[in-house]
DNA sequence: ACCTGAACACCGTTCAAGT
DNA sequence: ACCTGAACACCGTTCAAGT
């Protein structure tokens, strides 16, 4: 029963209470509870509460999927990858937001994304100029969606927009539930792909 | 000296206690101390912390730009606008992407939005389908700028990745900072345009 | 080396009491 | 109606003490 803590095992047990608890109920005394240990041992392995948060962030991610050969093939395959990744632990979500990821998994993503754009073709500033489109718009959309599945959910109290000051929303609101979110996602990611393709062909 | 403070005031004072001391800082008792009063006077006009963080968030807004006739110099417009309001306060920033936005302002931004999309043509399903890949890139830009602006800043050590594992990152951090923040996102945006127009060629 | 237990300086929130 | 002051049930973090 001595040293049974590890890193590894303390954020899985924080994956836990998080998923179940919700993030703003992780706390150090309750997650040594959770361990069956005080929480004052936790601080052993991290030096302190946000660098426990940041473990917690770079867990989400898993190594990319290797190359196919093919770039478009391999464009789809990382990006619903990544969106897997940032969708993974919806209550781990807002610290993907906030800080850099320096973790290997998460720099093997961005690797990864770098090389699909070298093998389209692209080169130096206008391979960044790509990356960050397509960046923006994995998170962009990880964002939406999280709203989308956890907003309205039990909480706030809510009424809807008034038709008369706001006629188009009011109007759209019943097409809401058209598309599931993965044909969303896949309309958007189209539209990056031919906006690489385009910066590709110069 | 009765009854001097506001929803409005409070407000205020919270962004400014928020601007000069971070996010992590504001808490009831100091936002009382900044207004002259003891904290727990606050909860006579916010029912809790959760509802005055709401009211954070919804004070980045302004009223959008009026449409000028022309859809396209209206779409760079709002762009503009979203792009200014989610930079407003960076330390208000994360509160905009945890919470469903419903105050009059930000209600305004999605209407005029709604509007331009419908002036380009678009109808019920396929106008959404290009406000949530036009709302995904604004959020998803506004992250990574976020990111980039604050990220590196004091705070987390941090050591540049391993060239041998990570080629592709090494060899193009030399290009990072070759655009502004200003440039970039007109140039993702110009993408963003193209999607629009395709989808409402058909 | 790793964990404990007490302590410190805070939190959000409730509530009776004042004016 | 609005603000105060004390109280409650927590926090993150430090540190001497144990094994």
């Amino acid at each position: 029963m001595r040293g049974e803590l590890s890193r590894d095992g303390i954020v899985r047990a924080a994956l836990r209470l998080v998923t179940e608890d919700g993030l703003a109920r992780l706390t150090m005394r309750r997650l040594g509870a959770e361990l069956g240990v005080e929480g004052m041992a936790v601080y052993h392995h991290f030096r302190n509460k946000d660098e426990l948060l940041q473990a917690l962030a770079e867990a989400v991610f898993e190594d990319p999927p290797p190359p196919s050969g093919d770039w478009r093939a391999d464009f789809r395959a990382l990006s619903h990858a990544g969106r897997a990744a940032l969708n993974r632990y919806p209550e781990v979500f807002p610290l993907l937001l906030s800080r850099p990821l320096t973790g290997k998994p998460a720099l093997r993503h961005r690797e990864a994304q770098y090389a699909v754009l070298h093998a389209a073709g692209l080169r130096d500033e206008r391979l960044l100029d790509a990356s960050r489109t397509w960046g923006s718009y994995l998170l962009g959309y990880a964002v939406v969606e999280h709203e989308a599945r956890t907003g309205t959910r039990s909480g706030r109290d809510w009424s809807p927009p008034p038709a008369a000051e706001f006629p188009l929303i009011s109007a759209l609101d019943r097409f809401q539930a058209t598309r599931t979110f993965d044909e969303q996602f896949d309309i958007g990611l189209g539209h990056v792909l031919a906006a690489i393709e385009q910066l590709a062909r110069g």
